[in-house]
DNA sequence: CATGAATGAGGATTCATTCAT
DNA sequence: TATGAATGAATCCTCATTCAT
């Protein structure tokens, strides 16, 4: 006897059929930010682009606005964090993992470019009544540490010179978001030469000085 | 036929009055942006907080909502040209100019907080039906120019060694626009000792391998 | 052909199982009144009471919104009957049966708080859309009949004087209910000396004038 | 030179206008509870009853539901105290005032049912999330207090035998109330006829046992 | 010039109910 | 018998904009 397909699934107390819906209206709400932006998605243009009959479904599986988009904050920080994490641990100096966070970073923006700048406006776009940005944040500002983490040993083994980690991290992320844009604006550019290039850029940033 | 008093203090088509009017409410929709972010930002709340007695008025000076923030932005761009400019040609050489270029913008941010955050919400928030991106963000895009032409200019007089103008210039510009928004989330930061380091990163980019 | 075993318990054409698990979600929505108010009770509230895992059992159970709130009225109602019926009963006159009425009527509210309470939010908050009251209040209403009785026997008997029978039987029923909404909103009154005081009200009052 | 019409009638920062609308809203709102019940009241089925073309109005004029039925609330107690209070005054002895406040509140409810019906709906269908009544209903229970004063001050006069005010206020108040309601349900009795036997009730309850 | 009342579309959310399984 | 997913109407509320004055 089987056990149902439903129960099988599950993952914090939800069935696999919840799961299922959730991913879905999840991926229809990155494709509806990243083609109307932010301030115009609204659920029902979510469930439009999901192909649900109403919006009564969404607030069905969702406790509200916010806890949608801290799913898909979640989601594709967990894509991202997937598709670079593996190229980062193959390289052996933190100098080539820098090369390869950077590099590896926009070549997932080249291939899912709606997660990326859903991300971003959706980052910019969250916040509470205080205008104090909210647990989507945390988690999105939390991905910088990775990015901290590599600098910091790094520099203890020697093969950074004379930098502020969390100074640098900031640029790096923020040359790497506002290249993103850039693509978006004129989607003409190659991002594959352009990672080579900012590598190159922070490459030599952080190499010791004559 | 007589030009009427009125008419003489004409700036495309508009008086004085009118003139000072609008820039009252860009003035009220700039710190409206900054306390409440863009997406709570309404006309009601720009009108409150202009000491307006009804959105009537925004509508009667600003054919839209898109005028105002266009005139928004531009204003913002102003003021941060007239603050870097100066500062930018009291220097003789490129790479002085490049490190007063991030440190004043930098400073400009420590200086009008509201100008700058309010920037980058309506730069983000601000999309066509088609969500592309309009006028404003143009003008944003506009601004890189400077950034652009300055690392060029740089470049032909062999101060500067090996890069792609535009990339770093993308790069330095994400990189100080994200440092605005960690001070944003942690205002205890001394922009003024992260300018220099940052200036200091992309000093070090700029400089020929060994 | 064979009477089922489900069948053979049945009252009014519902089986013991039936029963049981409308009984359970007639106690569950008394709770959820009493909680809640009427206006905020919902179906997946009283589920959730329940313990069950969808409001889709309820809809199973009762045919509507109103079956299910006919039948706690009902319930309500019994359950006063049954705990004021028998102390009426063992009095003798009916001057002491209208004292007893009183008292034990405060006495089931102060053992019984929900179900008066709820009996009390359905019979003001149910109505069908031309705003006449449904079949609960007919119930409700018809509760009145036993204090008419007992004032009409009464005076026949000669043991009141000067009083119209339904005139004082309303005035009595809703010093009662108006006596719980004040010990809802100030719980820490004495519902016992409450009693005591409101059926010497109602004694003096019934007595022949001097 | 005149004042403006508007700013001449203001009332609490309130043009003349406003308060027009204001007043038509709250009417609406009455008449919309007294014939369809509190739980069935809707913003939409008040515009409609008020000729408003949207319920976007009423939120204009009211900061929310809260607001609006506080006011509904307000001016229906205003109205008693107006109808109440003066034939109150026009009584010497406290025995008196007892028995005009009963018959003319039943001759209020014979004059604006719709008003005092929609109190009593509102009152007890008006709770916070906790459940506790919210404002509005201390006005109501506010409106007790004329009565225990009433009472109180008989008492001291000598002219009221043996009862606690408090209790006896409640009771009055609640047989009052519990007649209406029986007057909504059976609209054929005469409430002036009522009223004087309601009166008489309490007059002899109130008297000292010979 | 300026007002502020009015509009109506659109926002998220909750609800009772239905239906396939 | 029981489930829970799906529905879509209805809830209050906010919004940018218009228009008569």
């Amino acid at each position: 006897m089987l056990v149902s397909a439903k129960r099988a699934g599950e993952q914090g107390g939800r069935t696999f059929t919840e799961e299922a819906r959730r991913a879905q209206i999840v991926r229809a709400a990155i494709d509806t930010v990243a083609e109307h932006g932010y301030p115009h998605t609204s659920f029902s243009k979510i469930a439009q682009q999901a192909g649900l009959s109403s919006t009564g479904m969404i607030s069905y599986y969702f406790a509200g606005k916010a806890e949608l988009f801290d799913e898909v904050v979640a989601t594709v920080l967990r894509a991202a964090e997937e598709f670079v994490g593996p190229r980062l641990q193959r390289e052996q100096t933190y100098r080539a993992k820098l090369r390869v966070y950077i590099e590896s970073n926009l070549a997932f923006m080249a291939e899912y470019p709606g997660h990326t700048l859903a991300l971003a406006e959706i980052v910019l776009g969250t916040r509470d009544r205080d205008n104090v940005p909210v647990g989507a944040v945390n988690q999105a500002t939390a991905s910088l540490d990775v990015l901290v983490d590599c600098l910091d040993k790094g520099l203890a083994a020697g093969e950074f010179a004379d930098l502020e980690p969390r100074v640098m991290a900031v640029a790096i992320r923020g040359a790497i978001d506002n290249t993103l844009r850039h693509h978006m604006l004129t989607p003409d550019v190659d991002l594959e030469a352009y990672g080579r290039q900012l590598a190159d850029i922070f490459d030599r940033a952080t190499r010791a000085t004559a």
